[in-house]
DNA sequence: CGCTAATTGACAGCATACTGACAATATGGC
DNA sequence: GCCATATTGTCAGTATGCTGTCAATTAGCG
């Protein structure tokens, strides 16, 4: 048979594309919460941030990158946000005197217990059009892939068991 | 027995999160996507939009934003960058005043000639990590969640033959 | 100890994204 | 034909994201 496959070039070429797709689903989710946590103001890059200054006191902006797959660059315009909204404190390390560490103030670890619920409530709702299997297997490929291709990232998730072991493991 | 599920707030609440596994998969693709692609210089973005102006030679930066569902102001800046690299032109329409109508340049339609082999073999990598099952499945997921999802977003797709029938239908 | 190399936070510059606003222009109902 | 309304492109402002650079500081090695 001939080579009809001469690429016509339709739309198809966007549409039927994974990074077309995950780009799209990625701002229908971005809509979704914030519209879902449209009181308090908080983006869900922020959240993310201040889940992992609540589970790791005190850690600084380069660990905080790697725990929740951040740029750097872009982190540092975040705590400025979140510090100036006075969620977060930035106290400097006895230490080490680059590091500059983080912690929740008592308004910022009470804003996310009242968040949490609406966050999680964002979170069902994205999914919610599928089936409850459909959602538990697209959860589970989605995890599989990032994590299969997290190498592939430009800042690769290095979790808080990872961080600990970095020094010994060289 | 005793309500063990007090939340103790983990990094799970991050990791687990359907939102966040989008947001991750979103910048490992445009990852892949600049690095497949280098020698071009030329985004995710902006190869959708030169797709669409390709397939809809004469098209308003209005209804392009509708055809490839990204923001109309951000499109503003994709179309002069794209202008000022010579990859489109943009001519005023004869009838309305305001309309700026959009078509590719050869130079744009050779780029995009050239460049579809490399975004095809980005768009494969990014899938790569899975069995070639499970990819077909996350495809289709995602896929169809997207489409379910249309109206929560910002700017939600409106294909070509929609477009068409918009003035018919009101 | 002293020098090189690495780390840290910060910044400049570019590219998506979204919100809200605006002037110019079109359109529809009357 | 007039006028309220809608549309089009544009812009300002804010928030991610990435690249590259920088000064200050620290760590490692000879």
């Amino acid at each position: 048979m001939p080579n009809s496959k001469q690429s016509p070039i339709t739309m198809d070429a966007v549409y039927t594309a994974p990074g077309y797709l995950f780009r799209r689903m990625q701002q229908i989710a971005v809509s979704i919460f914030i519209e879902e946590c449209r009181q308090f103001d908080l983006t869900p890059v922020q959240y993310a941030a201040l889940i992992a200054i609540h589970t790791h006191p005190g850690i600084d902006a380069t660990r905080l990158s790697a725990v929740i797959a951040f740029d750097r660059s872009t982190l540092g315009n975040v705590i400025e946000r979140l510090q100036s909204k006075g969620l977060i404190e930035r106290k400097p390390d006895s230490g080490d005197k680059r590091v500059k560490l983080l912690t929740l103030t008592k308004q910022g670890a009470s804003l996310l217990r009242e968040i949490m619920p609406l966050v999680d409530r964002a979170q069902a709702r994205m999914l919610q059009p599928l089936k409850p299997s459909d959602r538990k297997m697209l959860l589970a490929l989605l995890a599989q892939l990032v994590d299969l291709n997290n190498e592939a990232s430009r800042v690769p998730l290095r979790a808080e068991d990872a961080l600990e072991h970095l020094g010994k493991l060289g």
